[in-house]
DNA sequence: AATCTAATTCGATAAGTATCGAATTAGATA
DNA sequence: TATCTAATTCGATACTTATCGAATTAGATT
């Protein structure tokens, strides 16, 4: 269901001085669960939990009971993720009571949506949010809008179709060019 | 107090998805932490106590109320982090009560001490732990100890003495030879 | 000094995780 | 099938951490 959050996971999962160990482990070679709670003095028990939970998360592998790291994950954790091209929000005047709650259970740590809400005031409250990234003293091409919408969600005919229908932004009546309506 | 253990409190900071809101935010340039609270439409509370917090552990950086990201410890985090050399310890036979509570407490996430227990039961658990990195059937110049103890502590000259007084380990008469002894 | 706003700290409650005994299940061996 | 061991699941309790109202403190402005 959900596209990016892997990040969240990931570090989640490494978030505990065991699971780090076993990483710690596997970082020297396969090994199986009986291994590692061998070499690590953990109950069978707790390494299998920790495995699943790595597993799960993608961090590590599992090879008819012989896990090893997933190398690529772990790169591709370790590069990129951190030279950021976020979404470019700007801030709101108010701070309603539930906004809050509302963008923290749509959005991903990253500022992407999980998904729209499909309609009232979840949706509005998002729309609201997401309409900041565009500045109310220009105006875009569709390309240009659909390239801001992206970071937020891949259904920018969707995002676009609604902003517009909210009345938070505007098209000429031939579709070429948007902008942001001033409220 | 502590020297190495930086890797989890890294991880740990940035399991939080308010967290990692933000640094997603300094990853596009510096900011205040009233700019962060708008941004992420978060109370400044909550901000200052996630500033707070990751700056504590390195993450990021306070320059008279300008937070940005400190780079070079992300960098060296993500880069050779994962790849490792990590200690290379067996198994036990025995799987004592509180072995486990112990190591815990003193070792950190990559096996290495986080200090050396000055005396008694909790040092000889630990010594226990670390002699299995050696080999029964070798033997070691002082160099080869140095060596591998230092990957649990740099006072290695404190951890072979130890391991000799408390018997795991011997050393020729005229000190220039060590091995593990059978117990 | 009085006042206003931003920054910081407290603390009680909620929410989430880890821990670990014990039971159950799966696989192998005889 | 009986039996033994390894693997997996349950679940109750203890620990941590998050959350958020409210109070306090610090800095700036008048």
């Amino acid at each position: 269901m959900n596209e990016q959050p892997e990040i969240l996971a990931f570090v989640k999962a490494m978030a505990s001085a065991e699971r780090l160990r076993i990483v710690g482990v596997l970082a020297r070679g396969s090994a199986t669960q009986s291994e590692i709670a061998e070499q690590l003095h953990l109950p069978v028990r707790d390494v299998f939990n920790h495995l699943s939970f790595l597993a799960e998360v993608g961090v590590i592998h599992d090879t008819d009971g012989v896990y090893d790291l997933d190398e690529k994950a772990i790169e591709s954790f370790a590069r990129g993720q951190f030279e950021g091209k976020r979404p470019s929000y700007e801030a709101h005047q108010e701070e309603p009571e539930d906004v809050r709650k509302v963008l923290k259970n749509f959005l991903n740590a990253d500022g992407s949506l999980k998904q729209i809400p499909p309609q009232g005031n979840k949706l509005l409250i998002v729309l609201n949010f997401i309409v900041d990234a565009f500045a109310f003293d220009a105006n875009y091409t569709e390309k240009e809008v659909n390239t801001i919408l992206r970071r937020f969600h891949i259904d920018t005919a969707a995002l676009r179709r609604y902003l517009v229908d909210n009345g938070l932004m505007a098209r000429e009546s031939d579709g070429t060019r948007y902008w942001r309506v001033k409220r």
